[in-house]
DNA sequence: TCTATATTTCCATAAATATGGAAATATAGT
DNA sequence: ACTATATTTCCATATTTATGGAAATATAGA
């Protein structure tokens, strides 16, 4: 991980909409929602919604895929963990100080 | 943890000087650094680091303590820690297909 | 091929954010 | 009070980002 790549997946979860959809993508699991789902289900109108999956996708935190007329997002965890790690790196210089904390990670 | 605040928090990062400014401070430990050692350390001119100190300050991810003529700033952990626990919020739906993660959480 | 539906691109506008010099404000030592 | 140093505020400018309608493009079923 370096710093561009963290700014710039930072940056897309930094916004409402953006951040809505990609909890719910985490939330929803491997298998992800089709387009027309994330936006009927955040009420987020086409255009808008298109460009705040472009903007998720293009820092890498989903993926998506076509089935049929429908293409899936679906939360790329290796990403965000490689974030989450990236924040936490060498926490209180890897002194007693810090102790582990546990979150969440996909099975592969 | 609403949403506002994890995306005021997620801006606050989501921004070169202000993450290497946090991660700065992330691994400098609960005593933190002043700003002036902050500004020397990443060449950060004055008005511009007192600008992104405000900003993390603000969305919470900082601290702040004056000792004698210079102000201390350091990493808000629990803060840091809450916005990254929801952010996998509910990952996968609870379901096995998530495992935990181990990742850095300072002792009190 | 025709039609319906899914998604994206184009585009203009509106709004939010970043930068750093100069001036102002604090704090402490003499 | 005077001086030196630390930090913040003010301000104008530059840059980036968000919005959604209309049109374009893709996919599949009849």
């Amino acid at each position: 991980m370096n710093i561009k790549s963290a700014v710039m997946q930072l940056s897309s979860i930094a916004q409402e909409a953006r951040l809505e959809i990609f909890r719910l993508l985490v939330q929803a699991g491997p298998e992800g929602l089709s387009a027309g789902n994330i936006g009927e289900t955040l009420q987020i109108p086409a255009s808008t919604l298109s460009f705040h999956l472009k903007e998720l996708s293009h820092a890498g935190l989903i993926h998506s895929r076509q089935v049929s007329r429908y293409i899936y997002y679906s939360a790329n965890y290796e990403a965000m963990n490689g974030l989450l790690a990236y924040l936490t790196e060498n926490c209180c210089a890897g002194t007693k100080e810090c102790a582990p904390l546990s979150t969440c990670k996909p099975t592969a």
